[in-house]
DNA sequence: AATACCGTCACGATGCGTTATGGTGG
DNA sequence: GCCACCATAACGCATCGTGACGGTAT
């Protein structure tokens, strides 16, 4: 048992680490229920290294790719463990067949 | 030569065809530079089946997929004719690469 | 005493349209 | 005169935080 494995992270390294506020932290929290860091008994909150990666996930989502935070949430839900990759494919699969359904009613409405 | 083949909509057109107010579509248009509808001598927009297509892409990045129109418009900048299913699996590659750096970072910072 | 938290609430900056106004053309 | 369009600007509502306050624990 290494001690360093019992490490958690408080709000302020986890701000200091991302690159986020303080605020922006207890702000998602209010707005995702994926982040719910683990409390001691005085009410303070203690980060995983698995809390962090979601956090960063948000970060990339919110802020890189322009997601509304409910978007970025819905997108979060459904990335979870291992539907992740067959995800994407269906997602793809989605866009094509609306462009495809786009199509079609375009070239209906062209109909003569 | 069909006189069909020159049909082009007015906004109202459109507007009924989408289900999208006109207002939408002349805001839309001042976000969106790729949206830029041909003019006739009184200045009246005629959209054509493809810039009809480009509309309800707009549509189901904002409205369906929650993007905001900043990157909505990224978007559909490098979704534009054929490298379209490449840059899908580039931006999937993207995405997944930044999964493993959070990763790693998020190893890094429980090193010992 | 200083620092790092806590919750809450007020405030403010954007973003995203909508509405209102006044005008042209058919 | 009515209808469909035009541009522009003001307005409004929601989203996304931020900042300030007063409090507790170390």
């Amino acid at each position: 048992m290494d001690k360093f494995d019992k490490k958690f992270y408080r709000i302020g390294d986890v701000a200091l680490l991302l690159g986020i506020p303080e605020s922006t932290l207890r702000y998602w929290e209010t707005q995702f229920t994926i982040v719910k860091p683990k409390r001691n008994a005085k009410n303070v909150r203690f980060y995983t290294p698995q809390d962090i990666e979601v956090i960063r996930k948000i970060y990339y989502l919110v802020k890189e790719k322009g997601l509304k935070l409910d978007a970025a949430q819905a997108q979060l839900r459904v990335n979870r463990d291992g539907i992740d990759k067959r995800f994407e494919v269906v997602d793809r699969l989605k866009e094509i067949r609306d462009d495809l359904k786009a199509l079609l009613d375009t070239l209906d409405s062209t109909k003569r």
